[in-house]
DNA sequence: AGTCAAAACTTGTACGTACAAGTTGGAGTT
DNA sequence: AACTCCAACTTGTACGTACAAGTTTTGACT
């Protein structure tokens, strides 16, 4: 389940440590060697883990003072490509089953195209809510191609994370996305899954993630209620301002 | 002018060709020995500057083929820290000034934490509306900390491109960018300004630009018309293979 | 012609060295 | 006390090596 990678492994483990607020907003990590000697890497690896958690959002970086770790309250980073679970503490987390997961076919009218293969294999389907501190935050379907899945629909469940299911099960990795997000109303569905008013303006989001297997592709269709947190990327390195 | 950093002449060149049809979408660039031995790099310099081609959508990579081109038709593509000028065909483009380019006090509450240098600076500021076809799209409203930006007001012109402005005029590039995005409802302001009725849901996005001048940072308050068209993005390899 | 295994590519990971450049804090001076 | 300067940090750039792992081509064999 976990990586073999090296970099990946530090990776995961600072990432746990700031979202386990061991380290406090706007201070800084262990330096590079430092991080070096505890964990007996070269200094070009830990450097590979830092870069991806800064371009994630996670920290800061800054010739010559070190690697900040940023705010995380402010906003969601969830419009990259990270699941909801990699990218807020899985503690506070809720999950509440709207579908548990079903083998059935592909909706008539679908939010992406889809190819011959995806159409006859049919698809597995399951929704729920996702909630932190219980203010429900996103309401999300997700749609997988029912291609050499076994024992998806008895295993999967609804409240862990999709993402670390698909790698432990099957070997399957996420490895790009694309996404396309509008500011729509919500129906009177989304706005009870969201415990909103009705018409109240949320984010609706459709997704299709690549994986390491070919053809396999994955689509889900989110709704995201911004009254509390915004959701946000970022991309390149954006500098803090030291003066 | 142009950096002396050996990883980014490579990436500016390479951009460069890529954006003049040098390599048709879909080939595969010079592998990166081929890159090193033509460039006389060493060949983690050549993936540094492919690695930062890759993070900006202009190719991916994959082990064992190579570094793909990637389409360029990312029209609406908007997500991205690219501007709106450089995402969308300049003929079909029209702009509406609102607020031309004026000196001003920084507002009141700004949506963004200012340091003490751009609070004491003062701000540039200036509002206007982009359409495509017609059809208004987006409400910009953007604030430059006035900090050695002589003649900015005279000299720039709200239906041209703000970034091709920046790096011609100031040589300043955009390195980065962080956003957040929420969907709220139009107020009376931004339903006129983007043709719609009051309440309408739309995309409002807070952006923070970094530049590659060290503490000269751009902000941008945008209200997108999503009626039409999505916003949308993309992050590491999607495109699949025809079955 | 078709099959299959090896060779010859490709990028990914991990190690290392060296120096440049930005930041900080303390010793020493004024 | 205030200032200067420098040593000791920090990350950034650039070089290099070696091997792992995925893809394609080649070529021998059937």
């Amino acid at each position: 389940m976990e990586s073999t990678l090296q970099y990946k492994i530090l990776y995961n483990r600072l990432k746990k440590e700031i979202l386990a607020d061991v380290y406090q907003v706007g201070s800084v990590l262990p330096s590079e060697n430092d991080l070096c000697a505890a964990s007996n890497l070269a200094r070009s690896t830990v450097r590979q883990a830092l870069s991806q958690l800064e371009s994630e959002g996670f920290i800061v970086k800054q010739k010559g003072k070190g690697s900040i770790v940023k705010s995380k309250s402010r906003a969601l980073n969830l419009l990259s490509f990270q699941g909801f679970s990699a990218m807020v503490d899985p503690e506070k987390i809720s999950t509440l089953s709207v579908q548990e997961p079903q083998i059935q076919p592909w909706p008539i009218k679908f939010f992406y195209e889809l190819n011959e293969l995806e159409r006859g294999a049919g698809c597995i389907h399951f929704s729920r809510v996702r909630s932190i501190d219980g203010q429900a935050l996103m309401f999300e379907s997700t749609f997988v191609p029912n291609l050499n899945l076994s024992q998806f629909v008895r295993q999967f469940k609804l409240n862990s994370s999709f993402f670390a299911f698909l790698a432990k099960t099957y070997q399957l990795e996420i490895t790009g996305m694309e996404q396309e997000i509008w500011a729509v109303s919500a129906d009177p569905e989304i706005a009870e899954r969201l415990q909103l008013a009705e018409g109240t303006p949320v984010l609706k989001i459709c997704r299709k993630y690549a994986t390491n297997r070919a053809h396999l592709q994955v689509y889900s269709l989110l709704f995201c209620n911004t009254s509390k947190y915004a959701m946000s990327n970022s991309s390149g390195v954006v500098n803090q301002q030291p003066i």
